[in-house]
DNA sequence: TAGCTATATAGCCATATGGATATATTGTGG
DNA sequence: CCACAATATATCCATATGGCTATATAGCTA
């Protein structure tokens, strides 16, 4: 899972790569699309798409010439999932854990 | 925004990262604590904690001879607030939106 | 089959990253 | 002030990354 984790927060750490994501949460696009609003070769755009499938982020179908790409979610539940154990340092719902913390923290740092 | 993201998800991608923020999960922590676990040099040490600090991951604190860390959740809030947006597309409870944007997709997918 | 369209792969290059060792810096205690 | 402890900084090295151009591959369509 761990290197699940690397080879996602990887991918996703470039803009383009997430802006990727953000055009296909519209539905599912071709290469040519998805390097549209961008300033890039197209070479670049088939590597980031690949950096992307390999974490899972995406995948890749066929449909007559070309292939088509489509968000997959459970790489996203992933790093969900990952950060969720973290909520509690700064959202409120989870007051009595904090309550929790703050006093294993304190009883630590003072 | 877009550029702190960029540095927090390259943060986040490396393991021994995760797990020092692990570790600070449980209160503040020396750089020699953060490195004890890891069989790494002192510096390598150093400059991981360097890239969580400049990715707004962790705060240096200083206390007579050494400089402890905390966690700093805004940076993970930041993750947070990015990939619920694309929450709905695994979680039951956004049924709704879940429903508006298969309807959506279909559409544009067929 | 020939040619066009869509996309992938192969090289090549510059810069970034992660690790190591050696050394500098800063604070504490004697 | 000296010596030690804790940590940071400076190099150096190997590998990874992101971009480009050129070229290969696969599927239509005439």
């Amino acid at each position: 899972m761990d290197d699940k984790l690397d080879a996602i927060f990887s991918a996703l750490a470039d803009p383009t790569r997430r802006a990727i994501l953000g055009r296909l949460a519209n539905g599912k696009a071709t290469v040519a699309e998805l390097a549209d609003p961008f300033e890039l070769s197209q070479p670049a755009i088939s590597k980031h798409l690949k950096v992307l499938e390999q974490a899972g982020l995406i995948r890749s179908g066929r449909e007559a010439n070309s292939r088509p790409r489509v968000l997959e979610p459970a790489a996203l539940k992933t790093v969900a999932a990952w950060i969720a154990d973290y909520r509690r340092f700064w959202d409120q719902s989870f007051d009595r854990l904090d309550d929790y913390l703050s006093k294993v923290q304190g009883y630590e740092n003072d």
